[in-house]
Parts: structure tokens; sequence; C-alpha cells
DNA sequence: GTCTATAGGCAGATAGAC
DNA sequence: GTCTATCTGCCTATAGAC
């Protein structure tokens, strides 16, 4: 039976590859897939590049892991709004504070900015990056077809598409806005896509 | 005094330094700016790495060379269309346009791809790009307050402000679009967007 | 202007000791 | 699991002949 560790702390385990996941995130949503490398890995958790290979095998895999993760998160905190809020307004504004947090992390969205480099990923990981875009978009036209039919929204047009150019309008809100190095501009977008349902 | 060649075909000079920077922008649009290399240029053209180096000495160069060609067609087309129509919201039909003709290329927007990789970039590069987006911006305000006060559109807000998300929102469904490869979809979104004004 | 040759460094990845 | 050592290949960039 495996030893219960770290009780006293009440801290989980947190192993080596969650560890190497954590950097590779920042990383990747900082500077790119294509902008970082296992040697930035390693300094920063003090361990050589041979010793990430042992958890990721290939960059690649190492990048599914990375969405795969991303995605399960993401679909955690979709969940959590469904649990907290059912008004459907207050729903999409707490869809838009998932963007704006990472905002303020000074971050890209992980998929943003993995969709830029999509012409340079293995296969895994542009399958893995629509299914979270999916993923996003079915949660959206939900939410966006029980609104109107509530009479919260009044847009025109099928749920589905609205959900599609709100997520890209989103992405792109964000992705703008790191560049110029200001979330204030994230958010009075953000408010404004909102307000035009 | 120069002589003057290929008077026969109307064909203009095509410097060399010209058609690097064609094939460039392909893969800058395409890959990333961090993702092709001077042996990728050099092999589409025929001619060594070291000869692009003679007309670009540095890569942070050649990028910055990049986003200025980029901003100036971009005038020019804003330019054209600024001539050619006085209607607003058929100018912002012919904007969108620009963003569609870049995706039926199967590519994404120049400075929205360099605006993914924005923390890895030279500072020349950086300030060139942010005096893109301030361009467009300025453009957009102009045409979205012209057409408000012309009573053809009704969007609240500042123009400026407007103008910002119109600008995130048509990046991002491109960049999304993209990882589709799906043109109708941006078209579908770049609609929506224009008919909310 | 374009070439050959090469420098110097970093990339992803592997073998094998501990 | 983590290490040292190493491989192979590609990267940006330069020197110098033509």
């Amino acid at each position: 039976m495996r030893p219960a560790k770290a009780v006293e702390t009440g801290v989980p385990d947190v192993t080596t590859a969650q560890r190497i996941l954590d950097v590779a995130e920042v990383l990747a949503q900082t500077r790119g897939f294509n902008g970082f490398s296992y040697a930035d890995i390693a300094s920063q958790l003090g361990m050589t590049k041979a010793s990430l290979h042992y958890h990721f095998p290939s960059k690649g895999e190492l990048g599914r892991a990375l969405v795969a993760r991303y995605h399960e998160n993401f679909a955690a905190a979709l969940a959590t709004i469904d649990r907290a809020v059912k008004v459907p307004a207050e729903k999409l504004r707490r869809y838009a504070g998932l963007y704006d947090s990472v905002m303020r992390k000074d971050r890209m969205c992980l998929c943003g900015m993995l969709a830029a480099e999509y012409s340079t990923l293995p296969e895994a990981m542009r399958t893995a990056l629509i299914a979270f875009f999916n993923a996003n978009e079915s949660w959206l036209a939900a939410v966006l077809e029980h609104g109107r039919e509530g009479g919260a929204f009044s847009f025109r047009g099928s749920p589905k598409a609205r959900a599609q150019s709100l997520l890209g309008a989103l992405e792109g809100a964000l992705l703008v806005a790191r560049a110029y190095g200001d979330d204030r501009r994230f958010r009075a977008t953000a408010k404004q896509l909102l307000d035009d349902l």
C-alpha cells in the first residue's frame, strides 16, 4: 500500500510530471510552443534535460499532455460555473473572467497561442486543440440558447454561430491586449461583447 | 543613369530584397516568426543563407522590414478603400474583406501572428507591431464615429473602444478559423460583428 | 551580390551509470 | 528517477574568395 505523504500539511502529492507541466504551461502561454526548450524547463526546475525526457519522451508528447490538462482544468471551471450560477448572463461574465485571469497573469490562453502555431504542431496536438475549442463552443452555445429563450439575450443568428464568434473575439481580445500589456483593454472589450448579446 | 529594365514586359523591377520579404512573409504568416529559418527562405529562392544576410544582416532586421512593409501595404489598402467608398458600412465590409483575403490564402494576419509571439520579439519589431495596430484602430474609430453620426451604426460606447474590440475580434476570428481550416467560419463571424454595429 | 566554408551555440533526443 | 556524456542536426551569423 502506498504510504500517505505530507498528511500533516494537507498538501497533496505534486508529482514531478505535474511540476514539469506547470513550468511548460507558463512558457507555452507566454513564449509559444516553439518559443521554449527542454533546457528552459530544466533550469527552472533545477534538473537536467535528460530527466525531463524520462517523463515526456518527446516535446510533442509534452505538448499533448499540456493541452489535455488545460482542457480538463477548463472543463472543471465550466462545471463549477454551472453549479454556482444559473443566470446565463452571469455565466458568461464568469466565462470571460477565466480569460481575464489569464490576462492578469500576463499570459495568452494556451490554446489561442497554439492556434497561431497550428501549422507547426504535431497531429496529436492539433486534434487536442480542436477538441478544446469544440468543448468551449458547445458550452457557450448552450448558455446562449438558454439565455435567449429566457429573454436575457436578443442576439441574431444561431447560438452556435454566436458561440463561435464570441470565442474568437475573446481569444483575439486577449491576443491584442497582451501585446499592449493592457488588461483594462481586455476587460473593456469583453464587457462590450457580452453587452451586445 | 540607371538603365531601364524589363520595359518590354511592363513588369517593374523586383529586387532580391523584395523577393526575400515575399517568401519570409508567407512563412511568418503561416508558421510564425519563430517557426521558420533563413534556410527555409534560401531553399525556396535557390540561394544560400549567406546571401540572405547580405540583404538582412540579422533576423530581427528582416522581421522589422517585414512589419514595416506589411504596414505600408495595409495603409495603402485603407487609402484605396477611402477613395473608392464613402459609406461607412461598406468601408468596414471591405476592411473585413482584407482579413478574408488573408484567410483564403490560409494565412494568419502577420501582426496577429506576431502578437502571439510578442514576448520573444526584438524591441524594434514590438514597436512596429504596436504602430500597425494603432493605425488600424485610428482608421476604424474614424469610420465608426462617422457612421454613427450618419445614423448607420447604433453601437454603444466610444468609437475608439469599439475599434479596439472590432480589431481584436477580427484577429481572433482569423486565428481560430485558421485552426479549423474553415474560411466560411471566418466570414460568418465577420458578418455578425458588422451587423452588431 | 552571391558563393563556400565554418564558427559557436542550442535544439531535441539517447545510452548507460548510479 | 536522475544523472553525465554525447550525438546529430539545425540555428544565426561571419570571413573571405569570386
